[in-house]
DNA sequence: CATGGGAAAACGTGATCACAAATTCCACCT
DNA sequence: AGGTGGAATTTGTGATCACGTTTTCCCATG
C-alpha cells in the first residue's frame, strides 16, 4: 500500500491541494466549513499525512483558518478583513491590468470576451460558482499576460481567501446585473488606453466588495 | 516519546516554523542553501512530521523553493522576480504607511527613531543581519499602527521572499549608507503629510533593490 | 587527468500507531 | 422541561517505518 513518491504524476498531497484550493476559490464551500484530516483523507482515499500537509498548505495561504486547539474550516471574513482584501485588490490589479496592457493583442481580447459571455450565461442561469469561477477566469487571462509571476500569485491568494465570502454573499449583491465594467475594460484594452483600463478595473474590482460591508 | 498537542505551549511545528521564518526573513540563511526533513528535525530534536509541515508551510508562502524531485532550499531569485517584488513593496508599503499616518503619535515616532538609531548601529558594524532585522523592525512598527492585518501579512510574505537575497546583497550595494530615506519618512509622519509620506516609503523601499538588478 | 557508471547514502512520501486534548452526546439530576 | 456532568467519540500531533527515487561519492575506464 505505500506509494512513495511517483516519476511522473504529481503526489497525493499536492492533488489534494489542488482540489481543494479551486473548491475554495470558486466558492464551492460554503464560510465556516470544517475541514478534517481523517475525513478528507477516507473522502479522497489517502491516510491523514497528505491531507495534513494539503491543509497546512491551505492554511498558510490564508484559505483556511486555524482554530485555537487546530481545527481547520473556511474562513468566516469580518467586513474590515473584506475591506481590507478588497483594497488590495484594487491597488495590484490595475497595476497587472497596466503591465498586461502593452502584450495584449487581439487575440486575448477576444479570448477574454469570450470569458465574458460564459460569465453572462453564469448570471443568467443564477450559478454561484460558474459566476466566480469565470469571473476570475477572465481577470487571470489578463494578467497572465503581464508577465509577473509573482504578482499574480499574490492576488491568487487575496481571491483564494475571498473565495467562501464570495459564494456566501452572491445573491446578495449579484442580482441579475451582467459585468458591466468588463466591457469598459475590454474597450480600454482595445483602445490601448492605460488611464482607462486601471480604472475599469479598480472599479470593477470594488464594485462587488463594497457594498456588503457597508 | 509521544508528544501530542500541548495545552499552553505551542506545538512543535510551530515553532519550527517561526524559528526558520525569522532565520530566513531577516537573511542569516544564504540563497540556495538546502534544507532536509531529516536534518531539521534532528536539529531540533523532533521526527521528520513537525519539519515536513513547517517547510511545507514556508513553501507555501515562498520563502523557500521546492525542487522537482520535492527537497527544499531557499530561494535563488532572478533579477525579474526581485524587481517584481520590489514593485509589490512599492505598491503596497506606501499605502501601508497612508493607512498608519493618522494614528502614529509621538511615542511612535520616538520608537521609529530609536529603532532607527539602532539601524545605523548595524550598518557602522557591518552587520547584515542586524541591519536587515532593525530595517524590517522600523517598516513593520509603522505599518502595525494601520490596523491592516491582511495588508501586513501580504507585505511580510513578501519580505521573506526578499530575506536571503537582501543578505547576499549587503554589502554590494549597502556600503556605509545610513538609512537615508528613514529620515524622511520620520520627518514626514511628524509633518502629518501623507504625499510626502507615501514618496518617502516609496523612495526608501525601490532604493535598496533596484540597484542590483540593473 | 578527465569521465562515465554503479554502489551506497540520503531524501521525500505515505501509512500507521499512540497519545492527549477537544468535542459531542446522552443520561441524570434539579 | 432545562441545564449539568461525565463518558465516549472525534480530532490534531508526533514518532516511526517502509518504499522508491534522487543524489552523492568513488573507483575503474578511456
Amino acid at each position: 500500500m505505500t506509494l512513495s513518491a511517483r516519476p511522473i504524476e504529481t503526489a497525493a498531497h499536492d492533488r489534494l491541494y489542488r482540489s481543494l484550493r479551486q473548491q475554495i476559490m470558486h466558492g464551492e464551500l460554503l464560510p465556516g466549513q470544517a475541514l478534517t484530516l481523517r475525513g478528507l483523507g477516507k473522502a479522497h482515499g489517502v491516510s491523514m499525512t497528505p491531507a495534513r500537509e494539503a491543509l497546512r498548505r491551505l492554511v498558510a495561504e490564508g484559505a483556511l483558518t486555524l482554530s485555537s486547539s487546530g481545527r481547520v474550516a473556511t474562513p468566516e471574513l469580518s467586513n474590515d478583513r473584506i475591506e481590507e482584501l478588497a483594497a488590495l485588490r484594487a491597488l495590484i490589479e490595475p497595476e497587472l491590468a497596466a503591465r498586461a496592457l502593452p502584450r495584449a493583442h487581439l487575440a486575448l481580447i477576444d479570448r477574454l470576451a469570450a470569458i465574458n459571455t460564459s460569465n453572462a450565461e453564469a448570471v443568467a442561469k443564477q450559478d454561484a460558482v460558474a459566476y466566480i469561477r469565470t469571473n476570475l477566469e477572465f481577470h487571470r487571462t489578463l494578467y497572465l499576460r503581464a508577465q509577473a509571476p509573482a504578482m499574480l500569485a499574490v492576488i491568487e491568494t487575496i481571491w483564494l481567501q475571498l473565495g467562501p465570502t464570495m459564494r456566501a454573499l452572491y445573491g446578495r449583491v449579484q442580482r441579475n446585473e451582467p459585468p458591466r465594467h468588463h466591457r469598459m475594460i475590454l474597450a480600454a484594452l482595445r483602445a490601448g488606453d492605460e488611464p482607462a483600463l486601471r480604472l475599469a478595473v479598480r472599479t470593477d474590482v470594488t464594485h462587488g466588495l463594497r457594498h456588503l460591508a457597508g
